[in-house]
Order: C-alpha cells, then structure tokens, then sequence
DNA sequence: TTCTTGACTTAGAATCATTCTAATTTTAAA
DNA sequence: TTTAAAATTAGAATGATTCTAAGTCAAGAA
C-alpha cells in the first residue's frame, strides 16, 4: 500500500494524523531495513530535535493498532519494525544482524483464520541463519 | 529426544553437566509451556537457593548452542525456552500471553538448506492471535 | 474567532530483561 | 594431591521499554 493512502486513512474521526506520526511512516516507507526503535528515534531526532522516544514508542503501537505496520521480533531483547504488511518470510543473519526479506510460495497457513481452535491473526514466519554476505566473508577469509 | 540422551550428550570432553545445568535441563523437559527466564529463575531457586540468574542465562545459551533446547522470541522484550527441538509452529495469544504448540504439515522451508543464498539453521515459525480459551472467555461475557 | 476538552507529545524517571565483572568454587586431569 | 581451566555467584552495569506528570496541540461547540 502506498504511503499517501496509508497516511489518508488515519486523517479519519478518532485518529489523528500529526506531524510525528507522519515522520515515523515516512520513515518506515523510505527505510526498508526493518529498523530498531533506536535507529528509528536517532534518524528523526535530526529533523525534529524535540521528538521523545515515548512518542516513538507509542507512534509505533498506534500505527500496528492500525494495520499500517508490522513489528518483528526476530531478535532477542529488541524490537524492529517494517512497512511492508503484505506477508512474507524474515531472515535474521545472525553475524551481521541484518533482517532480509524472502518470498516462501506455498505457505499452508497463507489463507487460514482458525487453527487448532485459535484465531490467527498475524504471521511471523522467521528463519535464523548466515547470510549470503557473511558466508561470502567468511570463504574470502580461507 | 529424551532427558537422559541430551544428559548423556553433555558429559563429553569439552563440556561439563553440573547440577545447575542439568536442573535447567529437566527443568525444561517438565515444563513443556514455553517457560520465561524468569519462570525457570523463580522455580529452580526454591531448590537451589544460591543458584544465579547470570548461571541460568549462561546455561540456557549453553544448552542452546549445544543445540538440546531453542530459543522463543515471539513475545515482545523476553526469551523463552523450549525443550522440544524438533521442527514445530508456535501460537502465541496476546491476550493470555500463553505459547502453545501447534503442528503445520506441508511448510515448503521444512527440508530447505538455504534460501536466496542465506544459510538456513533454524526455523521460527510464530503465528500470533487470540487462544481458543480466550475466546471462549469472550463468548462468556457477552 | 475563542473556548473547552480530550488527545498527543515531551523529558526524564522507573522498571524490566539481559549482560558484564570480579571473586569464589568446582571440576577434570595430571 | 595439585593445578589450571571452567563454571558459578552476587551484584553492578547496561540497554530496551514503559510510565508519569506536565505541557502543547487540535477539533468541535458556542
């Protein structure tokens, strides 16, 4: 979804749409690295020096309340966030701490709402490993 | 596999089985619930009352790399351990807060080795949603 | 426009989970 | 036994997240 429609949804009646709000999804929209709340908060404390990491904090929940965003917690003890909602598979690298995106076809979970009597409301399908990169580093070190 | 073959497995050159570690052991191989660090901090100190957070946490990453028990970080800010290694689905209720175990057949990752040049080690798959008990609960109250 | 009320933001304190440190104890091997 | 390495311990330090109370802003009513 594109960013002015996701940004035009929340201009509605119980909702409001302020300035920090809008830097964070602009941010999440133009940072695709599935960034920590620290680099989130670091990067938009430059433009907006007064921005307080509660803000940061709680304009996160509001905007997963709102379907706008995916938060991932693919790595011990803290939080990334990603604008893609569509589903799809993380990897986490973990020498370098990197999270990439992958396509899995065939997921048989892809379209249920129910399993085992739970009502699934979101998938988090994360794979752990080395990637292709430090793999690389590491027969360039032979 | 069974609490005397992981046991068994510990007591090579190279690595120790002492009490602490094999209380976190069969600590995790009672408590099939997906128990926090603190859970298992909480209840092995009734026992071993000068027993260490630092030992359970140095136990549980050493149990983990010895690769007798995996990791959960399905829920937001804290680990949580699992005796069962073998390849399996996590459903996390974020009402109750409780893991359960579910069983999906057909996921296409299930013999992959590597994907897009990653290297595979470990799959984490976590469906989050409302428990079937919670349900319930709800139902009740209506 | 001005007023009012509730929602949002802020800075910093508080809390919670995890890691680190340095001293002590235990273990395995000589 | 003795010794050296490994493991454990208590508590401090760190890092991430949440809470708090005060101040600011925004939308609707008068």
């Amino acid at each position: 979804m594109g960013l002015k429609e996701k940004l035009a949804g929340l201009n509605k009646k119980g909702s409001t749409l302020t300035i920090q709000r809008n830097a964070v999804l602009e941010y999440l929209y133009e940072n695709r690295t599935h960034p920590t709340v620290e680099e989130i908060y670091h990067s938009l404390k430059e433009k907006f020096s007064t921005i307080s990491k509660a803000t940061i904090y709680n304009t996160l929940e509001f905007l997963k309340n709102h379907g706008l965003i995916h938060e991932i917690t693919i790595e011990k003890g803290k939080l990334r966030f990603d604008y893609e909602v569509k589903p799809h598979h993380h990897f986490f690298c973990h020498k370098c701490k990197h999270v990439y995106d992958v396509d899995v076809e065939g997921c048989p979970l892809a379209e249920k709402k129910m399993i085992d009597g739970h009502k699934i409301e979101e998938l988090r399908p994360y794979i752990i490993g080395i990637c292709s990169k430090c793999l690389q580093k590491k027969k360039d070190s032979w």
